[in-house]
DNA sequence: TGATGGGTTGATATTTTATAACAATCAGGG
DNA sequence: CCCTGATTGTTATAAAATATCAACCCATCA
């Protein structure tokens, strides 16, 4: 599989920076088990299952249990650093943490990539729907599955 | 839990007869159990569980082993009589056989309740947001979560 | 200081959801 | 009738998530 190369390294290092800061803001408490987690779900940069997560916690030291992951990986959706793939059943950092939001993807069949969409006339328009069909908009989930450009090529 | 009411088995029979019709058309076997499951599935009117369906299946007889709803389900959503609700991980009967299409919901947090909507429109919004992000568009599916107008009210 | 209490993590067990693998049965064409 | 492929039955297990209670950490305040 060929793929854009960037620097991802740094990119989990911002991921973690803006974490800690938004925590900080937030007087909320980003633990050191709770910066793990968000680092190993960026460190697949690609949906990342809970029990992935937890094999990678887990090594050179005594296995985790589940729920340590669960409870880590509900703290970062609650913040909004962390989005969960329903059709996968699985997790990805997210691209824009500043602004709690429900995220929105698109799924590549091929290479399993996804692009999180931060497109605000799609959004716009998900929420319109809810009120024609006479529903208060909380919030929503939208996966598109697809082939990416790099797969398609 | 008020609700705007109709003949529900009449809706139940309705369903039933057009999953008959189109399975004749298109060749496939609209078996015995297939067409349990699926009355089952309506039954509710409302997501049903895998499981829910595998109890109500196994009253007054042998219990089935859970295969045998899941293969059930699997020719159902495959045929396009059933969708699945990924943030549910429940199934519900398709208001538009006819045509085989992913679906789009509204899923009440309230009452759980969910509606379909078959908006070409949404539909080709999401479509085209693939097509901007280099996606070639498979298929989607969106879940929208808030409160519908009986429970607002 | 050290008691208290909320939040977090650890640990054990279990529940819920789904699938793998193989055997038995059934339905339609030769 | 017999063969073949599809369907269903059966047993076992995998995968995903949660319930429950104990231990720990640490800030606050009497």
């Amino acid at each position: 599989m060929l793929k854009h190369k960037h620097n991802h390294d740094e990119c989990i290092e911002s991921a973690l920076e803006a974490a800690q800061k938004i925590c900080e803001e937030r007087e909320t408490r980003f633990t050191p088990l709770r910066r793990r987690v968000l680092e190993l779900v960026w460190s697949k940069h690609q949906p990342i299952t809970a029990y992935e997560v937890l094999d990678l916690l887990s090594e050179g030291q005594k296995r985790v249990a589940p729920p340590t992951v669960y409870r880590a990986l509900d703290f970062l959706i609650e913040e909004g650093f962390v989005h969960r793939i329903e059709s996968l059943n699985a997790f990805v950092g997210c691209s824009d943490p500043e602004h709690k939001h429900q995220g929105h993807f698109m799924i590549c069949t091929k290479c399993s990539n996804v692009t999180e969409m931060n497109e605000k006339s799609l959004h716009d328009v998900i929420k319109k729907a809810a009120k024609e069909n006479g529903y208060t908009y909380e919030n929503s989930i939208l996966e598109i599955a697809g082939v990416c450009e790099n797969c398609r090529n």
